[in-house]
DNA sequence: CACCATTTTAGCACTTGGTACTAATATCAG
DNA sequence: CTGATATTAGTACCAAGTGCTAAAATGGTG
């Protein structure tokens, strides 16, 4: 049974949306109509020929790859610090961070912008999270920016341990607050 | 000037690795050499053509895209679960996962992990951590399994509370707990 | 039913970025 | 100088298209 025009562009769209990596025949044979018509309707809904389709993914995700590792140092951008003293990030919440079922926040996105932070503002080699207490205030939504403050609360040279604490707030509003007490190896 | 055939094919390698979307042709002029001499040296070193290699990029992250999706819900794999009372996962720690400096996991990864499973033990709709003490107890590196298990310590139905433990192990060295206040709406 | 528009199919020349293969040159080392 | 290694050239062919022309099928409307 074939479909009409309009039915069948859509399940094309959808077809490659889920699987960029058909040819124009298997698609023809698929929807039981020639090649031409499936290039008819390519190029009515704009979609480009199999390889520069898989061109895109691939420079996408090429572009994605590079993005990711500097993004695994720290999580959310700093956009002020004064080492040893205080430190500003800002995460903005996008739907890949939120569960699909509530559309809250995961709280290890928020729990990661903070420790990075907590990380970044101590001014040394070597930081690590030896103990925290986190409370995670009010929930967080996809689209929402975190601006979280980190600030050095005391320093205890002789155990090596710095105490900080994080608090992130989305339009004024504190949604998190943490305690994290740092382990570092201080030259200075 | 021209490279050696060592040298050229070295480069070459070293090229294609970080942008593998170069046709012969341009391999061909920015090594001054002939189209043919590249393609002769992508056969001894079996290096696929351009579209195969640009295929190969598109593939993996396409399936990375869709692993992640998953991944995104539950950080490590639960291998053993048990609905409000304990539950297992696993989560191998690679290169991505460790500071570039010192080759320790970020803490925000054992927190992911633990705060998963937190969730995913929880046998509700809506499941959010709401406190949570952490302790870092030993670093972790590249090449470590973890092995993280949360037990459901107690339940307040008054206060819609629970509180989990989770303790993470590598090779039975303890590396990671945590105690967990979860919230949750139960509908049970 | 006839007619016209839309839709579908067919066919051919041409393009990119190759493979596979053969054959002719360079280049260099002993 | 000679033989081996390296490089270049050239041809036929392939996949998955584009671009174009033209024919056939289908559909709705008066």
């Amino acid at each position: 049974m074939k479909y009409t025009k309009k039915d069948r562009q859509q399940l094309l769209l959808e077809t490659l949306e889920k699987n960029p990596f058909i040819t124009d025949e298997k698609l023809a044979s698929t929807f039981n109509v020639s090649v031409q018509t499936i290039r008819l309707d390519r190029m009515e809904l704009s979609i480009p020929e199999l390889r520069e389709r898989i061109k895109s993914v691939a420079a996408h995700n090429f572009v994605e790859e590079v993005k990711s590792l500097p993004l695994n140092e720290i999580i959310g951008e700093i956009i002020d610090i004064d080492l040893d003293k205080q430190a500003i990030s800002i995460l903005d919440i996008t739907q890949d961070h939120v569960f699909a079922r509530n559309g809250i926040a995961r709280g290890h996105h928020l729990f990661a912008q903070a420790n990075s932070l907590a990380v970044a503002v101590i001014n040394d080699e070597l930081a690590l999270t030896r103990k925290s207490t986190i409370t995670f205030v009010k929930p967080v939504k996809a689209g929402d920016r975190i601006i979280a403050k980190a600030v050095v609360l005391s320093r205890d040279t002789e155990k090596n341990s710095t105490l900080i604490e994080v608090t992130s707030k989305v339009e004024n509003d504190t949604v998190f607050i943490g305690q994290f007490s740092m382990y570092r190896v201080t030259k200075s």
